[in-house]
DNA sequence: GTAGTCTGATTACAGATGTAAACGAATCGG
DNA sequence: CCGATTCGTTTACATCTGTAATCAGACTAC
């Protein structure tokens, strides 16, 4: 639905868009860098598959996790959120904000301005 | 200090941001169209104190609030988080989903542009 | 078949957040 | 002076989050 996912389910959720179906052991495997316990990404699947993020087929007596809702969907009310609440919805100065910190490699202008060009038709 | 803003205080600091110093009385009036309670907006006002994101004046017997954190540090800040945490870090492909959800009116695309063309250099 | 083992489910618990009511001190209007 | 008003402070309380431990049932390896 349209709950929102939290930052730590978020991490829980990149591990299953990019490869899925997963175990909840396959999952915290790999997600072992975040330092959670099992226990931890199990609380995380279940409140995420309660959320209906996640969809899960038995096997066995376990469950394969799939997400069941769309990254890019989910990315872009995010984003829209953040761009609303902190910019009054304006992009521009978010990028701003991005470029005066530094955190534009020029690799990512160029990316912008094809996208800008490509905007533009 | 470095603490997070949660949502509903960020909106007390767009306020204050925005006017200050001014009274309780004056943040929740200028807040009516939350819905807030004059005391809901008290809460927040003093945990935004305690947080050090505010800095109080005494006036008489009540304070004049004023902001103590830079917006555009904060706003910065907060940019970064998400766009690592959704994006990876690439600014593109935020500004390419919000082109997607319709959300760039040609005015954001030519404010867009300029601000491209200004990084070129 | 019985003692581990694996798995989801249940329970835990502190801190953050949203949303306020209640309280106590100060002050103002009369 | 005294009741009403006005402030900040304290207390409240349900939810959400992060982070687990524990439990009960099923299965596996002797």
């Amino acid at each position: 639905m349209s709950e929102r996912i939290s930052e730590a389910e978020w991490q829980v959720m990149e591990v299953l868009w990019r490869d899925s179906p997963l175990t909840a052991l396959d999952v915290a495997t790999r997600l072992e860098a975040s330092g959670w316990s099992l226990a931890t990404v199990k609380t995380l699947l279940s409140r995420l598959a309660a959320k209906g993020a996640l969809a899960t087929a038995e096997d066995g007596r376990r469950y394969l996790y799939s997400p069941a809702v769309d990254r890019a969907a989910i990315a872009g009310g995010e984003s829209r959120r953040l761009v609303d609440r902190l910019f009054g919805g304006r992009p521009a100065p978010l990028v701003a904000h991005l470029a005066e910190r530094g955190e534009l490699s020029s690799a990512d202008i160029a990316e912008l301005e094809a996208l800008i060009r490509e905007l533009k038709q």
